[in-house]
DNA sequence: CTATGTGAATTTATTCACAGCA
DNA sequence: TGCTGTGAATAAATTCACATAG
Protein backbone atom coordinates (compact mmCIF):
# COMPACT_ATOMS: atom_id res chain seq x y z
CA UNK A 1 0.00 0.00 0.00
CA UNK A 2 1.68 3.41 -1.13
CA UNK A 3 0.59 6.69 -1.65
CA UNK A 4 2.79 8.04 -4.13
CA UNK A 5 2.10 10.93 -7.14
CA UNK A 6 -0.35 8.47 -9.43
CA UNK A 7 1.05 8.70 -13.23
CA UNK A 8 -1.07 10.75 -15.46
CA UNK A 9 -0.62 7.74 -17.76
CA UNK A 10 -2.48 5.29 -14.99
CA UNK A 11 -5.05 7.64 -14.35
CA UNK A 12 -5.61 7.84 -18.08
CA UNK A 13 -6.19 4.02 -18.47
CA UNK A 14 -8.24 3.68 -15.29
CA UNK A 15 -11.87 4.31 -17.28
CA UNK A 16 -11.06 1.53 -19.39
CA UNK A 17 -10.39 -0.75 -16.41
CA UNK A 18 -13.56 0.45 -15.20
CA UNK A 19 -15.27 0.22 -18.58
CA UNK A 20 -13.99 -3.66 -18.85
CA UNK A 21 -15.18 -4.84 -14.91
CA UNK A 22 -18.36 -3.71 -15.58
CA UNK A 23 -18.84 -5.60 -18.76
CA UNK A 24 -17.21 -8.89 -17.15
CA UNK A 25 -19.81 -8.09 -14.26
CA UNK A 26 -22.65 -7.99 -16.47
CA UNK A 27 -21.20 -11.42 -18.33
CA UNK A 28 -21.86 -13.30 -14.48
CA UNK A 29 -18.21 -12.71 -13.23
CA UNK A 30 -17.71 -12.10 -9.35
CA UNK A 31 -13.59 -11.53 -9.64
CA UNK A 32 -11.14 -11.53 -11.95
CA UNK A 33 -7.34 -11.99 -12.60
CA UNK A 34 -4.66 -9.45 -13.75
CA UNK A 35 -4.41 -11.50 -16.88
CA UNK A 36 -8.00 -12.25 -17.40
CA UNK A 37 -8.72 -8.27 -17.47
CA UNK A 38 -5.53 -7.57 -19.11
CA UNK A 39 -6.58 -9.73 -22.39
CA UNK A 40 -10.35 -7.84 -22.00
CA UNK A 41 -9.02 -4.27 -22.37
CA UNK A 42 -5.87 -5.08 -24.27
CA UNK A 43 -2.88 -4.02 -21.59
CA UNK A 44 -0.30 -5.81 -19.91
CA UNK A 45 -1.37 -7.41 -16.88
CA UNK A 46 1.99 -6.56 -15.21
CA UNK A 47 0.54 -2.92 -16.48
CA UNK A 48 -2.84 -3.59 -14.61
CA UNK A 49 -1.02 -4.87 -11.67
CA UNK A 50 1.45 -1.92 -11.15
CA UNK A 51 -1.20 0.87 -11.74
CA UNK A 52 -3.27 -0.68 -9.26
CA UNK A 53 -0.52 -0.33 -6.43
CA UNK A 54 -0.15 3.22 -6.63
CA UNK A 55 -3.42 3.01 -4.45
CA UNK A 56 -3.12 -0.10 -2.41
CA UNK A 57 -3.44 -3.55 -2.86
CA UNK A 58 -7.52 -4.70 -3.48
CA UNK A 59 -6.50 -8.32 -4.99
CA UNK A 60 -6.20 -11.26 -2.97
CA UNK A 61 -2.96 -13.05 -3.53
CA UNK A 62 -3.73 -16.83 -5.30
CA UNK A 63 -7.37 -15.74 -6.47
CA UNK A 64 -7.51 -12.51 -7.96
CA UNK A 65 -9.77 -9.05 -7.76
CA UNK A 66 -13.20 -9.01 -6.61
CA UNK A 67 -14.92 -7.14 -9.29
CA UNK A 68 -17.43 -4.93 -7.55
CA UNK A 69 -15.33 -4.06 -5.03
CA UNK A 70 -12.61 -2.81 -7.30
CA UNK A 71 -14.77 -0.77 -9.50
CA UNK A 72 -16.39 0.87 -6.27
CA UNK A 73 -12.37 1.76 -5.44
CA UNK A 74 -11.83 3.13 -9.10
CA UNK A 75 -14.80 5.06 -8.76
CA UNK A 76 -13.64 6.80 -5.86
CA UNK A 77 -9.93 7.61 -7.13
CA UNK A 78 -11.43 8.86 -10.35
CA UNK A 79 -14.12 10.91 -8.04
CA UNK A 80 -16.79 9.01 -9.91
CA UNK A 81 -18.86 7.88 -7.02
CA UNK A 82 -20.49 11.03 -7.04
CA UNK A 83 -22.82 12.08 -10.13
CA UNK A 84 -21.39 14.48 -12.15
CA UNK A 85 -23.63 16.86 -14.32
CA UNK A 86 -22.41 18.27 -17.71
CA UNK A 87 -23.59 20.56 -19.44
CA UNK A 88 -23.61 19.99 -23.57
CA UNK A 89 -22.91 22.95 -25.55
CA UNK A 90 -23.33 22.78 -29.61
CA UNK A 91 -26.35 20.13 -30.93
CA UNK A 92 -25.66 20.31 -34.20
CA UNK A 93 -24.04 16.80 -35.74
CA UNK A 94 -21.66 16.21 -33.21
CA UNK A 95 -23.66 17.63 -29.86
CA UNK A 96 -26.43 14.94 -31.04
CA UNK A 97 -24.00 12.13 -31.25
CA UNK A 98 -22.87 13.06 -27.89
CA UNK A 99 -26.11 13.39 -26.35
CA UNK A 100 -27.15 10.31 -27.98
CA UNK A 101 -23.71 8.30 -26.95
CA UNK A 102 -24.73 5.27 -24.68
CA UNK A 103 -21.40 4.62 -22.27
CA UNK A 104 -21.83 7.59 -20.02
CA UNK A 105 -24.01 5.53 -17.40
CA UNK A 106 -20.71 3.70 -16.15
CA UNK A 107 -18.69 6.91 -15.30
CA UNK A 108 -21.59 8.02 -13.39
CA UNK A 109 -21.78 11.00 -15.53
CA UNK A 110 -24.79 12.52 -16.59
CA UNK A 111 -25.82 15.17 -19.73
CA UNK A 112 -28.06 17.61 -17.81
CA UNK A 113 -28.17 20.53 -20.16
CA UNK A 114 -27.51 21.59 -23.58
CA UNK A 115 -27.23 24.82 -25.52
CA UNK A 116 -27.00 26.32 -28.82
CA UNK A 117 -27.19 29.40 -30.26
CA UNK A 118 -29.81 28.17 -33.36
CA UNK A 119 -33.20 29.76 -32.93
CA UNK A 120 -34.30 26.71 -34.86
CA UNK A 121 -32.95 24.08 -32.16
CA UNK A 122 -33.72 26.48 -28.81
CA UNK A 123 -36.62 25.11 -26.90
CA UNK A 124 -36.66 21.47 -28.88
CA UNK A 125 -36.48 18.36 -26.87
CA UNK A 126 -33.36 16.49 -27.34
CA UNK A 127 -33.12 13.08 -25.83
CA UNK A 128 -35.39 14.27 -23.16
CA UNK A 129 -33.51 17.37 -23.14
CA UNK A 130 -35.09 20.70 -23.68
CA UNK A 131 -32.30 22.48 -25.64
CA UNK A 132 -31.44 26.39 -24.19
CA UNK A 133 -30.36 29.25 -25.57
CA UNK A 134 -26.64 30.19 -24.85
CA UNK A 135 -27.01 33.27 -23.35
CA UNK A 136 -28.40 31.15 -20.04
CA UNK A 137 -24.54 29.25 -20.14
CA UNK A 138 -23.83 32.23 -16.47
CA UNK A 139 -26.89 29.87 -14.99
CA UNK A 140 -24.42 26.56 -14.82
CA UNK A 141 -23.04 28.00 -11.84
CA UNK A 142 -26.33 27.87 -9.68
CA UNK A 143 -27.34 24.37 -11.11
CA UNK A 144 -24.85 22.34 -10.24
CA UNK A 145 -23.13 21.54 -13.38
CA UNK A 146 -19.11 21.21 -13.33
CA UNK A 147 -18.62 19.83 -16.49
CA UNK A 148 -18.91 20.69 -20.26
CA UNK A 149 -18.40 19.88 -23.67
CA UNK A 150 -17.59 22.12 -26.06
CA UNK A 151 -19.16 21.05 -29.58
CA UNK A 152 -19.58 24.26 -31.46
CA UNK A 153 -17.75 25.42 -34.90
CA UNK A 154 -14.15 26.19 -33.60
CA UNK A 155 -14.78 30.08 -34.49
CA UNK A 156 -16.76 30.04 -31.13
CA UNK A 157 -15.03 27.61 -29.21
CA UNK A 158 -13.13 29.99 -27.12
CA UNK A 159 -16.36 32.89 -26.47
CA UNK A 160 -18.27 29.22 -25.54
CA UNK A 161 -15.29 28.41 -23.39
CA UNK A 162 -14.86 31.98 -21.70
CA UNK A 163 -18.75 31.68 -20.47
CA UNK A 164 -18.09 28.09 -19.17
CA UNK A 165 -15.02 29.29 -17.20
CA UNK A 166 -17.32 32.77 -15.94
CA UNK A 167 -20.03 30.48 -15.03
CA UNK A 168 -17.77 28.40 -12.65
CA UNK A 169 -17.22 24.94 -15.16
CA UNK A 170 -14.15 23.64 -13.55
CA UNK A 171 -13.16 20.57 -16.17
CA UNK A 172 -14.05 20.57 -20.38
CA UNK A 173 -14.33 18.43 -23.17
CA UNK A 174 -13.44 20.26 -25.81
CA UNK A 175 -14.01 18.78 -29.52
CA UNK A 176 -12.68 21.39 -31.41
CA UNK A 177 -9.05 21.45 -33.03
CA UNK A 178 -8.77 25.30 -31.41
CA UNK A 179 -6.46 25.06 -28.45
CA UNK A 180 -8.48 26.99 -26.22
CA UNK A 181 -7.15 29.08 -23.60
CA UNK A 182 -8.86 28.84 -19.95
CA UNK A 183 -7.23 29.77 -16.29
CA UNK A 184 -5.13 26.73 -14.70
CA UNK A 185 -7.50 25.60 -12.24
CA UNK A 186 -9.17 24.22 -15.22
CA UNK A 187 -9.01 21.02 -17.26
CA UNK A 188 -9.36 20.92 -20.89
CA UNK A 189 -9.08 17.87 -22.42
CA UNK A 190 -8.99 18.02 -26.33
CA UNK A 191 -10.78 15.32 -28.84
CA UNK A 192 -9.42 15.98 -32.55
CA UNK A 193 -10.73 13.80 -34.84
CA UNK A 194 -8.50 14.97 -37.50
CA UNK A 195 -5.45 15.10 -35.89
CA UNK A 196 -5.85 11.06 -34.82
CA UNK A 197 -6.54 10.53 -38.26
CA UNK A 198 -3.96 12.15 -39.65
CA UNK A 199 -1.51 9.94 -37.58
CA UNK A 200 -2.26 6.93 -39.11
CA UNK A 201 -0.97 6.62 -42.68
CA UNK A 202 2.60 7.37 -40.42
CA UNK A 203 2.39 3.91 -39.29
CA UNK A 204 1.10 1.99 -42.20
CA UNK A 205 3.61 -0.18 -43.92
CA UNK A 206 4.55 1.46 -47.48
CA UNK A 207 3.62 -1.37 -48.85
CA UNK B 1 20.34 16.24 -38.75
CA UNK B 2 19.80 13.03 -37.40
CA UNK B 3 17.86 10.12 -37.86
CA UNK B 4 17.51 8.23 -34.75
CA UNK B 5 13.81 6.68 -34.06
CA UNK B 6 11.30 9.35 -33.78
CA UNK B 7 8.90 9.16 -30.79
CA UNK B 8 5.74 8.08 -30.42
CA UNK B 9 4.74 11.40 -28.53
CA UNK B 10 6.29 13.02 -31.33
CA UNK B 11 4.35 11.93 -34.32
CA UNK B 12 1.16 12.69 -31.92
CA UNK B 13 2.15 16.19 -31.94
CA UNK B 14 3.01 16.66 -35.37
CA UNK B 15 -0.87 16.93 -36.84
CA UNK B 16 -0.64 19.61 -34.26
CA UNK B 17 2.18 21.37 -35.29
CA UNK B 18 0.53 21.25 -38.89
CA UNK B 19 -2.77 23.00 -37.86
CA UNK B 20 -1.05 25.34 -36.34
CA UNK B 21 1.44 26.21 -39.44
CA UNK B 22 -2.05 26.27 -41.96
CA UNK B 23 -3.51 28.90 -39.47
CA UNK B 24 -0.48 30.95 -39.40
CA UNK B 25 -0.01 30.93 -42.90
CA UNK B 26 -3.53 31.84 -43.57
CA UNK B 27 -3.27 34.84 -41.51
CA UNK B 28 -0.58 36.13 -43.76
CA UNK B 29 2.91 35.21 -42.01
CA UNK B 30 5.31 33.12 -44.12
CA UNK B 31 7.93 32.25 -41.18
CA UNK B 32 7.27 31.83 -37.46
CA UNK B 33 10.33 31.11 -34.66
CA UNK B 34 9.60 28.43 -32.06
CA UNK B 35 8.45 30.31 -29.69
CA UNK B 36 5.91 32.02 -31.76
CA UNK B 37 4.36 28.54 -32.81
CA UNK B 38 4.50 27.78 -29.43
CA UNK B 39 2.23 30.34 -28.12
CA UNK B 40 0.03 29.17 -31.05
CA UNK B 41 -0.63 25.73 -30.07
CA UNK B 42 0.32 25.04 -26.29
CA UNK B 43 3.33 22.83 -26.41
CA UNK B 44 6.92 24.07 -25.42
CA UNK B 45 9.30 26.29 -27.72
CA UNK B 46 11.91 23.54 -26.82
CA UNK B 47 9.39 20.56 -27.51
CA UNK B 48 8.91 21.86 -30.51
CA UNK B 49 12.65 22.51 -31.46
CA UNK B 50 13.66 19.14 -30.52
CA UNK B 51 10.48 17.47 -32.19
CA UNK B 52 12.02 18.71 -35.27
CA UNK B 53 15.16 18.14 -34.60
CA UNK B 54 14.61 14.25 -34.89
CA UNK B 55 14.00 14.91 -38.52
CA UNK B 56 16.60 17.46 -39.62
CA UNK B 57 17.20 20.99 -38.74
CA UNK B 58 14.54 22.98 -41.61
CA UNK B 59 14.62 25.75 -39.72
CA UNK B 60 17.13 28.97 -40.03
CA UNK B 61 19.02 30.29 -36.93
CA UNK B 62 18.03 33.75 -35.96
CA UNK B 63 15.07 33.48 -38.23
CA UNK B 64 12.86 31.04 -37.85
CA UNK B 65 10.99 28.39 -40.09
CA UNK B 66 9.62 29.00 -43.18
CA UNK B 67 5.92 27.92 -43.19
CA UNK B 68 5.80 26.44 -46.34
CA UNK B 69 8.81 24.54 -46.36
CA UNK B 70 8.10 23.07 -42.81
CA UNK B 71 4.48 21.77 -43.61
CA UNK B 72 5.61 20.11 -46.63
CA UNK B 73 8.48 18.41 -44.30
CA UNK B 74 5.78 17.39 -42.01
CA UNK B 75 3.64 15.99 -44.41
CA UNK B 76 6.37 13.88 -46.09
CA UNK B 77 6.89 12.41 -42.74
CA UNK B 78 3.12 11.75 -41.65
CA UNK B 79 2.69 10.11 -45.38
CA UNK B 80 0.37 12.95 -45.62
CA UNK B 81 1.88 14.12 -49.21
CA UNK B 82 -0.89 11.90 -50.74
CA UNK B 83 -4.15 12.06 -50.17
CA UNK B 84 -5.29 9.26 -48.55
CA UNK B 85 -9.06 7.91 -49.40
CA UNK B 86 -10.90 6.93 -46.43
CA UNK B 87 -13.90 5.01 -45.42
CA UNK B 88 -17.01 5.70 -42.89
CA UNK B 89 -18.96 3.20 -41.62
CA UNK B 90 -21.81 4.04 -39.71
CA UNK B 91 -23.64 7.25 -40.69
CA UNK B 92 -25.70 7.53 -37.51
CA UNK B 93 -25.43 11.04 -35.40
CA UNK B 94 -21.86 10.34 -34.58
CA UNK B 95 -20.98 9.16 -38.56
CA UNK B 96 -23.21 12.11 -39.90
CA UNK B 97 -20.74 14.29 -37.62
CA UNK B 98 -17.47 13.05 -39.27
CA UNK B 99 -18.98 13.38 -42.64
CA UNK B 100 -19.69 17.13 -41.66
CA UNK B 101 -16.38 17.87 -40.52
CA UNK B 102 -14.45 20.21 -41.89
CA UNK B 103 -10.69 19.51 -40.48
CA UNK B 104 -9.46 16.83 -42.98
CA UNK B 105 -8.34 18.65 -45.28
CA UNK B 106 -5.27 20.57 -43.82
CA UNK B 107 -3.91 16.74 -43.79
CA UNK B 108 -4.58 15.58 -47.26
CA UNK B 109 -7.86 13.22 -45.84
CA UNK B 110 -11.06 12.69 -47.77
CA UNK B 111 -13.89 10.77 -46.71
CA UNK B 112 -14.57 8.67 -50.09
CA UNK B 113 -17.31 6.22 -49.14
CA UNK B 114 -19.70 5.77 -46.45
CA UNK B 115 -21.65 3.06 -45.35
CA UNK B 116 -24.72 1.66 -43.02
CA UNK B 117 -26.77 -1.22 -42.57
CA UNK B 118 -29.98 0.82 -42.55
CA UNK B 119 -32.13 0.16 -45.43
CA UNK B 120 -33.21 3.41 -45.30
CA UNK B 121 -29.85 5.07 -45.11
CA UNK B 122 -28.70 2.95 -48.09
CA UNK B 123 -28.75 4.91 -51.57
CA UNK B 124 -29.53 8.19 -49.57
CA UNK B 125 -26.82 10.97 -50.26
CA UNK B 126 -25.16 12.66 -47.38
CA UNK B 127 -22.59 15.87 -47.95
CA UNK B 128 -22.22 14.42 -51.58
CA UNK B 129 -21.04 10.97 -50.87
CA UNK B 130 -23.93 8.08 -51.50
CA UNK B 131 -23.90 5.77 -48.71
CA UNK B 132 -23.77 1.84 -49.50
CA UNK B 133 -24.74 -0.97 -47.77
CA UNK B 134 -22.13 -2.60 -45.66
CA UNK B 135 -22.27 -5.82 -47.62
CA UNK B 136 -19.80 -4.18 -50.02
CA UNK B 137 -16.97 -3.37 -47.94
CA UNK B 138 -15.56 -5.80 -49.41
CA UNK B 139 -15.03 -3.56 -52.87
CA UNK B 140 -12.50 -1.20 -50.68
CA UNK B 141 -9.63 -3.11 -51.76
CA UNK B 142 -10.19 -2.21 -55.20
CA UNK B 143 -11.10 1.60 -54.62
CA UNK B 144 -7.97 2.62 -52.95
CA UNK B 145 -8.98 3.10 -50.05
CA UNK B 146 -6.55 2.40 -46.93
CA UNK B 147 -8.54 4.12 -44.09
CA UNK B 148 -11.77 3.56 -42.42
CA UNK B 149 -13.81 5.29 -39.49
CA UNK B 150 -15.71 3.13 -37.50
CA UNK B 151 -19.05 4.54 -36.24
CA UNK B 152 -21.31 1.87 -35.59
CA UNK B 153 -23.01 0.61 -32.51
CA UNK B 154 -20.30 -1.23 -30.38
CA UNK B 155 -21.62 -4.50 -30.22
CA UNK B 156 -21.27 -4.31 -34.65
CA UNK B 157 -17.60 -2.61 -34.09
CA UNK B 158 -15.63 -5.88 -33.51
CA UNK B 159 -17.46 -7.49 -37.42
CA UNK B 160 -16.90 -4.61 -39.12
CA UNK B 161 -13.58 -4.61 -38.38
CA UNK B 162 -13.03 -7.69 -39.36
CA UNK B 163 -14.98 -6.92 -42.87
CA UNK B 164 -12.63 -4.09 -42.74
CA UNK B 165 -9.51 -5.99 -42.46
CA UNK B 166 -10.22 -8.50 -45.37
CA UNK B 167 -10.61 -5.89 -47.49
CA UNK B 168 -7.29 -4.63 -47.08
CA UNK B 169 -7.71 -1.38 -44.97
CA UNK B 170 -4.78 -0.36 -42.91
CA UNK B 171 -5.80 1.87 -40.77
CA UNK B 172 -8.48 2.21 -38.60
CA UNK B 173 -9.89 5.21 -36.25
CA UNK B 174 -12.48 3.24 -33.86
CA UNK B 175 -14.94 5.36 -32.02
CA UNK B 176 -16.89 2.57 -30.20
CA UNK B 177 -15.66 2.42 -27.08
CA UNK B 178 -14.86 -1.70 -27.47
CA UNK B 179 -11.20 -2.93 -27.76
CA UNK B 180 -10.68 -4.15 -31.51
CA UNK B 181 -8.66 -7.48 -32.17
CA UNK B 182 -6.77 -7.09 -35.49
CA UNK B 183 -3.58 -8.66 -37.15
CA UNK B 184 -0.71 -6.47 -35.73
CA UNK B 185 0.16 -4.85 -39.39
CA UNK B 186 -3.09 -2.94 -39.08
CA UNK B 187 -2.69 0.23 -36.78
CA UNK B 188 -5.72 0.99 -35.07
CA UNK B 189 -6.18 4.45 -32.72
CA UNK B 190 -9.50 4.70 -30.43
CA UNK B 191 -11.62 7.18 -29.41
CA UNK B 192 -14.00 6.81 -26.50
CA UNK B 193 -15.81 9.99 -25.73
CA UNK B 194 -16.56 8.67 -22.44
CA UNK B 195 -13.64 7.56 -20.86
CA UNK B 196 -12.10 10.86 -21.67
CA UNK B 197 -14.89 13.16 -19.91
CA UNK B 198 -14.51 10.40 -17.00
CA UNK B 199 -10.93 11.72 -16.32
CA UNK B 200 -11.80 14.95 -15.76
CA UNK B 201 -13.22 14.89 -12.29
CA UNK B 202 -10.16 13.68 -11.02
CA UNK B 203 -8.14 17.18 -12.09
CA UNK B 204 -10.70 19.50 -10.40
CA UNK B 205 -9.63 20.37 -6.94
CA UNK B 206 -12.50 19.35 -4.79
CA UNK B 207 -13.69 22.84 -3.69
C1' DC C 1 0.72 -23.63 -6.19
C1' DT C 2 -1.46 -19.40 -8.00
C1' DA C 3 -1.77 -14.65 -8.73
C1' DT C 4 -0.75 -10.30 -6.37
C1' DG C 5 2.33 -6.44 -5.15
C1' DT C 6 6.53 -3.98 -5.68
C1' DG C 7 11.49 -2.80 -5.71
C1' DA C 8 14.96 -2.50 -9.34
C1' DA C 9 16.28 -2.20 -14.24
C1' DT C 10 15.24 -0.42 -18.47
C1' DT C 11 13.22 2.33 -21.81
C1' DT C 12 11.05 6.47 -23.27
C1' DA C 13 10.08 11.30 -23.06
C1' DT C 14 10.81 15.97 -21.27
C1' DT C 15 13.52 19.72 -19.85
C1' DC C 16 17.62 22.29 -19.62
C1' DA C 17 21.47 24.98 -21.04
C1' DC C 18 24.27 26.51 -24.29
C1' DA C 19 27.22 26.03 -28.51
C1' DG C 20 26.88 27.46 -33.19
C1' DC C 21 25.08 29.49 -37.32
C1' DA C 22 22.76 33.38 -40.10
C1' DT D 1 22.25 39.50 -31.63
C1' DG D 2 18.38 36.05 -32.10
C1' DC D 3 16.82 31.76 -32.61
C1' DT D 4 17.90 27.09 -33.96
C1' DG D 5 19.70 22.52 -32.96
C1' DT D 6 21.28 19.12 -29.81
C1' DG D 7 24.04 16.75 -26.26
C1' DA D 8 23.47 15.97 -21.38
C1' DA D 9 20.52 15.84 -17.22
C1' DT D 10 16.23 14.89 -15.36
C1' DA D 11 11.87 12.96 -15.02
C1' DA D 12 8.30 9.67 -16.12
C1' DA D 13 6.56 5.37 -17.58
C1' DT D 14 7.15 0.62 -18.70
C1' DT D 15 8.94 -3.83 -18.07
C1' DC D 16 10.95 -7.37 -15.43
C1' DA D 17 11.64 -10.72 -11.86
C1' DC D 18 10.59 -12.48 -7.78
C1' DA D 19 9.40 -12.40 -2.84
C1' DT D 20 5.14 -12.87 -0.49
C1' DA D 21 0.42 -13.84 0.86
C1' DG D 22 -3.71 -16.71 0.53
Amino acid sequence: MRHYRIPNETVRRLPIYLRGLAMLSQSGNASVSSQKLADFVSVNAWQIRKDFSYFGGFGTRGVGYDIENLSKQIKKILKLAVVHKTALVGVGNLGSAVLAYPGFGTYGLSIAAAFDNDPDKIGRKMNGITVEDVSRLNTLGKRDVELAIIAVPEQAAQDVADALVAAGIKGILNFSPRRIAVPKNVKVITIDIATDLARLPYYIPSS
